[in-house]
RNA sequence: CGGGACGUGGCGCAGUUUGGUAGCGCACCUGUUUUGGGAACAGGGGGUCGUUGGUUCGAAUCCAGUCGUCCCGACCA
């Protein structure tokens, strides 16, 4: 492709409302324009590396045996409610109507369509496995989109669902795109991890995400250190955090001990008070659960995870407290409540760490007042020890013990195993070889096409631009004539450009009459891997420049007989993605 | 939804405090000279100052409403 015909429309600075900078650079290179919040246009260079993503994605799920449908964008709202989902979803699903005041929603994911076309076709066990995606825009209408593509409304998302008689069959389907995922994800040049994940609304037994490494990440994931001798990696907001030994010394420590903190309403401000490590305070946190009061507890200095603790309690919603809730279930204002003498709040959930010691500084659920040398076993009445906080750097693994570490990660790959919930609800079985009917065993399958793309560009970048995976670039190759108006330079241009194309490699060919400062920056901006730069100068001496993108390594072929030179650089530019 | 910021030619910004009829850089058009890391000079085109209403002789500027965008928190590919 020559660059006078195509339309790059590159920018020196970026619009201010970009943060991020795959937004900035994705903006800059002229790949992508934002229409409204969280809903971009895609241009030509851009469309070519999401088309590069979809097209990995699409051959690995071939491999693995899906089958590729495309499904409606629109969808009715009965079948929300044949799954219960129309109620529960929220916000996040856009509902309108159409002329016949009937109600419908923008397809955020698909479950339900493929359920009720399935439910249609499949009768017997002999019809099973099976598994089918589609790659195609969904919208969700989320809270805030921000960062570009990495949180956009309206995005490209690969689906897979799959269709099971046996449990093992659906495990097994299951492993299959655990590893389809693995490849797919291998061969986008991606430094990505898979972890182990919360079900979330999708529902279902188990899941992992994949997670693309990166500091912009929005994801927090505890790794194991030991990697790769041990594999384990969790999200942390599900990361199991393994109970520590109980330290029974200190058993018959000293009695608790009313002390006057005015004014201390925070750990800090009572730490700092009491001159003690924010580690010797236990903070109480009032929620409500479903509408009942539920104090939790937890180290000072720890971080209550909302997730284990509304799994663990088995319920709907799980909210903090508002103050006025607090003050009538403390008898104190915010800041003073404790585990002890909560009459009314039934269940009390402690940290299982919180075995560690007895001997803590608490709340007295009294105004300005905070207790001393507080022992758990004996003053208060725990209903359960859990885990409930999150994991922290150097927690132990849960698999080998090791330290965990904690990195920012980009989400591009989720795969649940569903079970029957949506089977069951909406009635999708077949009969076995007993002649007895059952619920299909259900698996989905997510990538964020879109989402990949800027997830590579976060990872993949320097100061002067985008620097492209071979896999994901929208060119291989960038043939730059820095003097079209040179005959014997153009020429050699149009032969080295035509060579490439030859060889089936995709190539960008800048032959605009500009500047050659102008033709550098773009080019690194775009991040093409691979440059062949053709001047007057060089030329002259019976050369043409090279430049590759990833390792701003510069180097030379012979003008003439450029093939085998190029052959060979092309192949080492390839090896350094390797 | 709560908190914060912003809205002035395509992009980046100044001007708003203290009202007087819109400016700078980049980009664009014409010409000349240039031509190896975002050229120089000269000339030129383009803006209902997000929008509505109010105050005023006069509003980008003051007041009120409204729309939009971005950032920080609960969601998810």
């Amino acid at each position: 492709m020559r660059w006078t015909r195509s339309y790059i429309p590159t920018l020196k600075e970026a619009p201010s409302d970009a943060e991020v900078i795959s937004h900035k650079l994705l903006l800059r290179a002229g790949m992508i324009r934002r229409l409204t919040s969280g809903i971009y246009t895609w241009l030509p260079l851009g469309l070519r590396a999401l088309n590069k993503a979809a097209d990995i994605v699409r051959k690995e799920m071939d491999e693995a045996g899906a089958q590729e449908i495309l499904m409606p964008t629109v969808q009715p709202a009965d079948l929300w409610s044949e799954s219960g989902r129309w109620e529960k979803y929220g916000k996040e699903l856009l509902r309108f109507k159409d002329r016949h005041e009937r109600d419908y929603c923008l397809g955020p994911t698909h479950e339900e369509v493929i359920t009720d076309l399935l439910r249609g076709e499949i009768r017997s066990y002999r019809q099973l496995p099976i598994n089918l995606y589609q790659i195609q825009t969904k919208f969700r209408d989320e809270i805030r989109p921000r960062f570009g593509l990495m949180r956009g409304r309206e995005f490209l998302m690969k689906d897979a669902y799959s269709f099971d008689s046996t449990d093992e069959g659906a495990d097994k389907s299951y492993m299959s795109m655990r590893d389809a995922y693995t490849q797919i994800f291998t061969n986008m040049a991606l430094n990505f991890r898979p972890v182990e994940a919360d079900s979330g609304a999708i529902g279902g037994s188990f899941s992992h995400e994949f997670m693309v490494l990166a500091e912009t990440g929005e994801d927090t994931i505890a790794a194991c250190t030991a990697w790769p001798k041990c594999s384990f990696a969790a999200n942390v907001e599900r990361c199991a955090v393994l109970p520590q030994k109980a330290d029974t010394s200190s058993a018959e420590s000293l009695p608790m001990l009313e002390v006057d903190t005015p004014h201390a309403h925070t750990v800090e401000d009572i730490a700092k008070f009491l001159s003690v490590n924010k580690n010797t305070i236990l903070k109480t946190l009032l929620l409500i659960a479903d509408g009942k009061p539920v104090a939790a507890l937890l180290r000072g200095d720890r971080e209550l995870n909302m997730i284990k603790l509304k799994n663990l309690l088995d319920v709907e919603e799980l909210d903090f407290a508002n103050p006025e809730q607090v003050t009538r279930h403390t008898n104190a204002p915010v800041g003073f409540a404790g585990p002890v003498g909560l009459h009314d709040v039934k269940l009390i959930i402690a940290d299982h760490e919180l075995n560690i010691t007895n001997d803590w500084v608490a709340g007295a659920n009294k105004k300005d007042t905070h207790v001393m040398h507080l022992n758990l076993h004996r003053d208060a009445s725990i209903t359960q020890w859990a885990d409930i906080r999150n994991a922290v750097e150097n927690d132990p693994c849960p698999h080998c013990g090791t330290a965990l570490e904690l990195k920012k990660g980009i989400e591009v790959g989720h795969i649940f195993k569903l079970g029957t919930k949506y089977s069951e609800s909406m009635k999708a079985v077949f009969v076995d070889e007993n002649g007895i009917e059952n619920p299909i065993i259900m698996g989905c399958y997510g990538i964020g096409v879109s989402r990949v793309v800027a997830a590579c560009i976060e990872q993949n970048n320097d100061a002067n631009g985008i620097i492209f995976p071979p896999p994901l670039a929208p060119y291989k190759v960038t043939v730059i004539n820095l003097d079209p108006k040179n005959e014997a330079v153009t020429a050699k241009a149009d032969a080295i450009y035509a060579y490439i194309k030859g060889k089936n490699l995709e190539v960008i060919y800048d032959d605009r009459e500009e500047r050659p400062g102008i033709k550098f920056k773009d080019a690194d901006l775009i991040g093409i891997p691979l440059q062949i730069i053709i001047g007057g100068k060089s030329l002259e001496k019976g050369f043409v420049e090279t430049k590759i993108r990833k390792s701003n390594e510069k180097g030379q072929i012979n003008a003439e007989n450029y093939e085998k030179e190029f052959d060979a650089l092309y192949e080492e530019m390839l090896s350094m993605w390797k």
